[in-house]
DNA sequence: CGCCCCGTTGAGGAGAGTCAATGGCTGTGG
DNA sequence: CCACAGCCATTGACTCTCCTCAACGGGGCG
């Protein structure tokens, strides 16, 4: 479970003992091959999942066949919320690499929130920051050109991959073909494939075999692109607020069965 | 607070005493002139809202002037779970309207959920609404043509209105100037205009003053836009779940001061 | 070897943006 | 009571980003 440990360690530093509750969770680990469905939409969820190795995307199906990625689970996400309160799923989440993931039942994953403050305090930090980055993805979508988008996404799954792994890589391998950052970024396959080339024209990016982009120059993508980590709420909660994670993890107690 | 209930009541019923810990809930009542901030980007936030009349937008301004709204608020609406973490806001909040709002310190707010597994459910359940209603609004900007974007929002509000009121009214007042519209919908104020002008023309919504909407023929509109209600989760809870949000709840003991 | 998926590139088209002028409505002040 | 300012919607003309259709080529894999 160490990923979601490195990825919640970017916002509270929790001790051993602490983490104790999360580690003897009764779970399941379940391996997606690249192309399967964790779930689809319309199903009833009764799981929380976490990531602990590979991409997934989360996307909805429009009734002509176009799709709309939603956004991307990386190592150490967790989702989701939807599950806690028994409803049909709206989308879907298939895995784009081989994933390892952690299977929960709701319940269980409940029990452990109420008995711990400041796991529940780190869970509920993961659901603002999942939520704080669809936000962003909004504002990607509706006011900024392909190549700030590409860009801002670029560096928007390198800082969370690097958050999540611990691996300060320069070069980051993206499993992503044209399409699905197309479908990411409510752009065509065509449009993404020239505005990259004319990045790597521009010496924003390199690319190398099997989608291995090295970023050359992040701070001058980064004002291009006016990305800015403020978002993904990197820093550490004040004291007080995990006393009231706990509570609210207690409040929940009613939604185990 | 009775907004609040009647927008609950769409998904679960709950009797008289089970609201009394919510009616005894220790709150201001704010009013916010059309223009107000009620949150700045950058704020430290310890509060809950809940809008008890008017209309409010959630917002980011770009570093160039130009701005993208994330959603709306109407009344019945509570924000902010970024709150309940003690993080700083990421995005403005501002009234468009005369708004009434109720403010409730967060660690009181935790309290009462803590308290009460059902008022828990039901909170977590609009957690989980509003989202969703944040997924949809990136589909929609992502991947439909300015007419559908425009039907599929006025769609939107309606239901949401109407949800949250009990008046279903054909007729939906919608204060929003075309240059809201263009910054919610990823366009500019002039292709709105000639857009809404167009579904003038095609007889799917016609406009009285002051910005009074009607939709002509709602099955219609719903078609060409591809509206489907389904991610709005308007339909009650299995039992189960109401014992699973009091466990959230209580697990969030530690969030109060 | 041949297929399929994917990325690339070209040519042409369309939807949405930009710039700018006009006119209505509201509110304010002389 | 009228004049004027300010805001907003509308419309026209022109531009540009991004889309569509299509062809080609490379790499992986059976």
């Amino acid at each position: 479970m160490s990923v979601f440990k490195k990825r919640l360690g970017q916002y509270v530093t929790l001790g051993e003992d602490e983490w104790l509750p999360f580690d003897e969770l009764d779970h399941q680990e379940q391996v997606f091959l690249a192309g399967d469905d964790l779930v689809q939409a319309g199903d009833e969820i009764r799981h929380v999942f976490i990531v602990k190795e590979g991409w997934a995307i989360r996307y909805r199906l429009l009734e002509d066949g176009r799709r709309q990625i939603v956004n991307f689970m990386l190592p150490g996400d967790v989702f989701d919320l939807q599950s806690l309160a028994d409803l049909k799923a709206d989308h879907s989440l298939t895995a784009i690499t081989e994933c390892k993931v952690l299977v929960i039942a709701s319940n269980v994953f409940v029990d452990m929130l109420q008995s711990s403050a400041s796991l529940a305090s780190a869970f509920w930090w993961s659901a603002v920051q999942e939520e704080s980055i669809l936000r962003e993805q909004i504002v990607r979508i509706g006011r900024r050109s392909a190549r700030e988008r590409i860009g801002h996404l670029l560096l928007e799954l390198h800082r969370r991959f690097v958050g999540a792994t611990g691996m300060d890589v320069e070069r980051l391998t993206v499993p992503l073909t044209r399409a699905d950052i197309a479908d990411a970024l409510g752009l065509t396959p065509v449009h993404v494939s020239r505005t990259m080339s004319a990045m790597r024209r521009a010496d924003l990016i390199t690319e190398g075999r099997g989608g291995e982009i090295t970023i050359v120059d992040r701070d001058k993508l980064a004002r291009l692109s006016h990305f800015d980590t403020d978002y993904l709420h990197l820093k550490k909660l004040h004291i007080a607020s995990d006393r009231r994670a706990q509570q609210i993890g207690e409040s929940h107690r009613g939604l185990a069965d």
